[in-house]
DNA sequence: TAGTAAAACGAATGCCGTTCGTTAAAGTGC
DNA sequence: GCACTTTAACGAACGGCATTCGTTTTACTA
């Protein structure tokens, strides 16, 4: 009853029942977590200051359940594998994308996937002084493309749209996972194209 | 005291005053929308059915607050005008964003921008098959990029790089909102600048 | 003028995050 | 092996908040 040889909670355990529960409902309260793990609400303060540290352990996590594989030399193919595994990260978690944009705090693991993508834009010819640009650019559109596989066709309502071109453009796409997947790596390869041909580049 | 002559509340007056107290602490609770409208918590449900009811009454909001002008007629400029207008609606009240996206809810005034949207694209020769696949591409990077205004700075602390690269990059970039609105910028010529040259176009 | 609907109020409910004091067992130093 | 400290569980209680419901007064309407 109290202090068990091997501690029932840990942050890993704590964030890992949380995020099943976001997964299967899109939220979760102390309660729910604490029930997963069979303690009260109240143990869980030992571990964990409190809920939006829970998130941020969420956070942590779906970027280190995969593991890093090794970068192709050229820095086109590099620059897409990253943003690919960036992406990745929140597709395996569609529903926990909404609770971590409400926060916006930096996590280590997002800055360190910042080095990465800036390591390879530099050894692009990115000049300095338009690296952070373009690095938003990049984040903006992978952050937004996750928010887009959380989405509910719904949003895509043909009922809604007034004009016969937008009619038929959703009748022509798909549904669910694999149109927001097409879409993203056309927007992949728009933006990595562009950017090839950005001036002021030296190789 | 009770049903006065000229009703003190309506959906409008009540997203105004929830907005109002978004933009300035960032959140909102039923009892200070009231309190700003000298009215008890309870009235405010003889005109909505509730909280989230209240946030997409302020999605409508700050999409009908700019009045539309009239579009260029090139097609570029027009594509450019229509997301600027649709990332500024988000632009004018950073902190209610996190609010939205947390929603994903399809708002008619959204779907009327992407009817816009979708009849500037078919007339600048985006076959169908792909059309909301693009205008996916646009969203989401539209969406993301009112994120990033939303973030606050401390997103690119350079104590968290390791990379010199990375270190280099964040000095060289501003801060804040002239920050965000110089990336935006890139990122719209980029994908509109290879939007023009994808395959399958007719004009 | 009688009847209905609208729009405010106040009280009450239940959930939820969080705090705090308590307790018992595990670890630690002598 | 024994005292002492720390850890990690528990239970009770608090405060805030969204929401519901019945009541009341007033405006509209037939």
């Amino acid at each position: 009853m109290a202090r068990p040889a091997t501690p029932k909670l840990s942050v890993e355990k704590i964030a890992g029942a949380a995020l099943a529960i976001v997964d299967s409902k899109g939220d979760f309260t102390l309660g729910e977590v604490a029930a997963a793990l069979s303690v009260r609400p109240s143990s869980i303060y030992n571990h964990v200051t409190g809920r939006t540290e829970i998130i941020e352990a969420m956070r942590a996590l779906i970027f280190t359940e995969d593991p890093a594989a090794a970068l192709p030399h050229d820095w086109d193919d590099a620059l897409r594998a990253l943003l690919r595994r960036y992406r990745d990260a929140f597709a395996r978690h569609p529903r926990l994308i909404p609770m971590l944009t409400a926060h916006t705090v930096s996590s280590p693991d997002v800055v360190h996937m910042y080095d990465d993508i800036a390591t390879v834009l530099h050894s692009a010819g990115i000049p300095t002084a338009q690296l952070l640009d373009v690095i938003t650019v990049l984040d903006s559109f992978v952050i937004g493309s996750a928010l887009d596989i959380a989405a509910p066709d719904q949003v895509w309502d043909p009922t809604h749209a007034r004009t016969p071109v937008l009619v038929a453009a959703i009748e022509a796409a798909g549904q669910g996972r694999e149109r927001a997947d097409r879409a993203f790596e056309l927007g992949l390869g728009l933006i990595l194209g562009a950017l090839a041909t950005l001036p002021a580049r030296t190789s």
